[in-house]
RNA sequence: GUGGGUGUAGUUCAAUGGCAGAGCACCGGAUUGUGGUUCCGGGCGUUGUGGGUUCGAGUCCCAUCACCCACCCCA
């Protein structure tokens, strides 16, 4: 073989085409519940866009990001994630001047450059909501409901949401060096990962899985007691609407989120039994962003969550995913003058909006009335040559083995029939 | 980027260092006029790829690629 698929992706083929389209179309339908509509951004944009808004020093800048020149010596980068490009639009298109608040869905592949593991591909497949245009607590818990009564639609129910508040920039500022001074003492015991965390990202001391590390961590500072007495408002009712809206969560002060801009309310959906990857859908609110890409001043809140692991998921609780289209009919004929001559009629069935299957290299009767059941079909329609001269086909249904006959009309009789 | 495991037919799997096989799936046939069952027939596959050891390698060694698992990261 020549050519392979590049590492880390893969081919949605027919046979588990239709599991995607009904996740897509089933988000689509929820989030339009909520008032949210569809935005579609491009698949790369200005890589800059990303290293603003993700942060320098995160992980997806630093070392995920496909980069790209063109040739004009500009450089893009595929969308590693689709908040940013989404806030880029809503500026760039000024969506702040035609409503006080913007709710916006998207759909579509993201890209990052990692090792494929269970549940984390290079090209992935994400949902997301982005609620632009309020501070207010109850969005918030908005967001959050929509990916909770969603999973429960769908099939989904052991999963646990997860919330913390990061708070403000200064908040966050001032327990990031409470952190430091708290782990400062033992920085030389840290593992080397946690050493480059210390400098990089003190958050993340908190969740390293090194049990060494683990030991430090008693007594360390907690997000939650360096919240200011807004943010700490803010928090108290964000957990106030989400009880009011009978959605149980547990208070997690260890969930950081990987990209810079998040402030206040974070929030994991998790879906224990997929691996190490067990992150159905995370997200939070940034508040700065949209200032720090060009906007005005505008709060907004969001979240994003992958197609394959909520697929996994899924297939491990047995949940149904829809199913593949079977045809409505397979035709079986038999004679030259039959297979021509029913031709016509054929093509009526198929613009009466029929499911018709036929094979013209398949000869024996024996070997058409096979296809027909590997297809599923329900009925077949059979004509010879003496039919076709009296003007009748035959409609077998195929559980049954009932067999009546029709006239050789524009459609209408079979039509009837199989509908019926 | 780091570590461990696995690569044989479309697929699931066999094969003591000695002739590369089976189930399933697929295709054809059993009087072109009625299917699902049954019966018969149909497989030379670069044993992932490239080297090496050996009289002889699917099997042992090295490299490489891919996949899986974990670290990491994240959705």
């Amino acid at each position: 073989m020549k050519y392979n698929i590049p590492r880390g992706t893969f081919d949605i083929l027919p046979k588990d085409s239709y599991k995607w389209q009904y996740l897509a179309d089933s988000f689509r339908k929820i989030a339009s519940r909520f008032g949210y509509e569809e935005i579609t951004t491009p698949i790369f944009e200005m890589a800059e866009l990303f290293e603003r808004s993700s942060g320098e020093s995160s992980d997806v800048v630093q070392k995920e990001m496909y980069r790209f020149n063109d040739r004009k010596d500009r450089t893009f980068a595929l969308r590693p994630e689709g908040t940013a490009p989404v806030v880029r639009s809503y500026v760039e298109n000024h969506l702040d001047v035609l409503s006080s608040r913007t709710k916006l869905f998207y759909i579509g592949p993201m890209f990052r450059y990692d090792r494929p593991q269970a549940g984390r591909y290079r090209q992935f497949y994400q949902y997301g909501i982005e609620f632009i245009g309020s501070n207010n607590p109850y969005y918030d818990a908005e967001v959050i409901a929509i990916e909770m009564l969603w999973l429960i639609e769908l099939g989904l129910n052991n999963v646990r949401l997860e919330i913390n508040s990061v708070g403000c920039a200064s908040c966050a500022a001032d327990y990031e060096a409470a952190l430091r001074d708290f782990y400062r003492p033992n920085l030389d015991k840290l593992c080397p990962d946690c050493q480059k965390r210390f400098e990089l990202k003190p958050k993340r001391l908190l969740d390293c899985k090194v049990p060494s590390c683990k030991a430090f961590r008693e007594g360390a500072p907690s997000q939650l007691n360096y919240l200011d007495e807004a943010c700490k408002e803010h928090f108290s009712l964000v957990r106030a609407s989400l009880d009011a809206m009978g959605i149980a969560y547990t208070v997690n002060p260890a969930i950081v989120r990987g990209l810079d801009y998040y402030t206040n309310t974070a929030f994991e959906v998790i879906y224990d039994g997929l691996g190490a990857q067990n992150s159905l859908a995370g997200g939070g609110r940034y508040n700065g962003l949209i200032e720090q890409i060009g906007g005005k001043s505008i709060p907004a809140i969001g979240f994003a969550g992958g197609f394959e692991r909520l697929l996994l998921a899924l297939e491990q609780e047995g949940a149904s995913l829809g199913s593949r289209s079977v045809p409505d009919a397979y035709l079986v004929c038999l004679g030259d003058k039959a297979r021509s001559g029913i031709m016509p009629y054929l093509n009526a069935l198929r613009s009466k909006g029929l499911f018709v299957d036929y094979d013209p290299d398949k000869s024996s009767l024996k070997a058409q009335f096979k296809a027909a059941d590997n297809s599923g079909a329900r009925f077949a329609i059979i004509v010879g040559d003496s039919e076709l001269e009296a003007g009748k086909i035959n409609l077998k249904n195929l559980q049954s083995g009932e067999q009546q006959t029709l006239p050789l009309d524009g459609g209408e009789a079979a039509m009837q029939a199989i509908n019926r």
